[in-house]
DNA sequence: GGTTGACCCTCTAGTGACTTCAGACTTTAT
DNA sequence: ATAAAGTCTGAAGTCACTAGAGGGTCAACC
């Protein structure tokens, strides 16, 4: 197992972030500076490859930035209890489930609008007057 | 039926926006600047509410405003085929599932974390090592 | 008639999470 | 040797709003 440090470019191919992403994390101190070879290039090593894999899934599980700098603090102190960790993925489950609960309804929506836009002109398509105010609101 | 023009302020109660919000589809050229009284309040008509509503709509539906806009001018052209529109709204399906795929899977990877993180420390806590990296991308 | 409070106006700046750009240096490949 | 690709910093741009400053206007109650 080679413990060299690697790159950003490195970094960001085996995390699937962009360089540039790489930095900003960086800059709003979500993830560590690393050491810098001779040249200034940043060098990077196994643990940054762990937080940033550990923060990418993180946002692409919909936690903001700011949550995943609380999981982050919570996750260095390993002797205390995990209920603020519980409680922050609890928070984050009831946010998802609201979610799912929106895009279902969009989809069924959605996906009622196209069949009824089959083939026909503007003007006899549906999908416009779908989409079309709620006479309820003229009042 | 009243045809009177209302205010920014009723257009807004009316169609569940912000002032603002209003104001700023204004200054992106998405709603028509509608008349002026001589206080130079705004003065909207029937056609502008239906505009908001349909505008509303779309973005609830996650049309980013460029799509909207879009979705706008073939509204306006009634005589040519809805297969653009058609388009549009299939391109946006397919996002939708995507988006709806992954937060099934985020779901499913939250809650069991939350089950696991029942009481113990976090050194117990297993929901750092679900997020932490792949070793597959180590390689 | 005065004043309180709810409206409305414009213009500017702030938000989150990046992305893009300008301008310069270094490393790698041909 | 040279060109392409990678890296650096710092600043500005993006999206879709949102909030604030600093002002004018209007309806109503005392």
């Amino acid at each position: 197992m080679s413990v060299e440090p690697f790159s950003i470019g490195k970094l960001a191919k085996a995390t699937g972030t962009k360089v540039e992403t790489i930095r900003y994390y960086e800059s709003v101190g979500l993830l560590a500076p690393p050491a810098r070879t001779k040249n200034n290039y940043r060098a990077y090593s196994a643990q940054h490859l762990a937080r940033l894999s550990f923060i990418r899934r993180a946002r692409a599980l919909g936690f903001s930035i700011e949550q995943v700098q609380a999981l982050l603090q919570l996750a260095d102190q390993k002797d205390i209890s995990c209920k603020a960790v519980d409680a922050i993925a609890r928070e984050h489950l009831a946010e998802i489930d609201r979610k799912l609960r929106d895009l279902n309804t969009l989809r069924a929506e959605l996906s009622s609008v196209i069949v009824q836009c089959g083939n026909g002109t503007i003007s006899d398509c549906r999908i416009i007057e779908t989409l079309a105010p709620d006479p309820a609101a003229l009042r």
